[in-house]
DNA sequence: GTGGTCTAGACCACC
DNA sequence: GTGGTCTAGACCACA
């Protein structure tokens, strides 16, 4: 059994670029926090944001201007978008379905509580 | 932004011990490990077991003989489901709709994944 | 025999303020000693003042606020009194009724003494 | 406030021995151990034995036989319910009516749990 | 052997 | 500052 198990921090700190990038708090084209800036910004080693910023540079969401800094990708939306919908739907969905099993939680209840929560999102147009 | 936060240890230690009987790998009835063999296979100080364990008993799903250990409790099945429906349905639910409004994940296309996973027990009766 | 044998210090603690509740010492949301000054007032660990305050939490006559302190509760004392009383006809009621049988009392000298005692409340209206 | 209050420990073994007579265990013409074995076998300083064996003798409760040891007086069954008796009206009632008072248990409430009590000793004749 | 309790001290999160 | 949690170690009662 394991306690502080996590994911590793520069995926987490990638999570939290991509929620941003994903509510559109940070938009195409803007500059992000330097890796020193964002490394004391949020205390943790430079070089596990470096690592970060290399990871999501690789998935297209951000890129590079030597000397300048890191940017925001123009498509950095859509791309996050799949990615992230990528590991919802094959690693976190079979897991809320599985619990539901487990809980006696049926479709259709589910169904329920996405119509009566609270903020009415489902049917506005 | 948090790397180190989590739940108490001896609240995961009951999500793992309700896991067992929500599976029901752990019966009614069965005795479970003592305190000081429970903190021993975990690692973990036994006193931070025994909150467990009294937490759990204040639950009525599992229950104590005095000098002799714990059992699993008689319904502790539907007391365990009770238990976790409600952290599932309130603390879970809204993160997961909120994460499917962020990628842009429909209602309909959760449906979709629900109908056509692995294993389909969807609408065997 | 025995001669330490006594209940749990934290729930004399608890005992302690239920009396302060009771007695209507302490009145619905005043803020009550906190954890530290508590335990500093009577000499006792931190810890086991917190596990008093975590238990009367957990019955409602307390409540807790962040950062703030502890604070006595609206209903603290129809509550209190609830479990005060469950206690006193359960563990102590039999008890004074053994008593009696040893000592030769009836309830007729019981209804006696209770009728005579200094405080004449008994009949007033 | 004080946790490890308690009356003197020779009072609790002279309570310890007058239960022994008040319940017909120890009867009237019997020995009863020397101060030494008592000490003994409750794990107490002989001394205070010794003050509690005074104490009885003095109530007219125990005597001694120099050279034999302490025996229970003739007369020490009544003797120990007066003088319980006079503990439990004078001291013991008072609290009990405050309290009931103060949980808000009438009289009538008392006579009820006297009646459904377990053993039904109440009209027994 | 079982669990229950208390202590001392540390660290963390929240306000 | 507040409370919450965990640890290590001790002691007690019950069986």
């Amino acid at each position: 059994m394991e306690f502080r198990k996590q994911k590793g921090i520069y995926l987490q700190i990638a999570d939290y670029i991509c929620e941003n990038v994903l509510t559109e708090q940070w938009k195409a084209g803007e500059k992000i926090l330097s890796v020193r800036e964002m490394a004391a910004s949020i205390e943790v080693n430079p070089n596990t944001v470096a690592r970060t910023y290399s990871y999501l540079q690789d998935q297209g969401i951000i890129f590079m201007q030597r000397g300048i800094g890191y940017f925001v990708a123009d498509d950095a939306l859509p791309r996050t978008q799949v990615l992230k919908k990528d590991d919802f739907v094959n690693e976190f969905l079979p897991e809320v379905f599985h619990t539901m099993d487990v809980l006696g939680i049926k479709i259709e209840d589910l169904l329920d509580y996405y119509q009566h929560r609270d903020n009415g999102q489902t049917d506005k147009e």
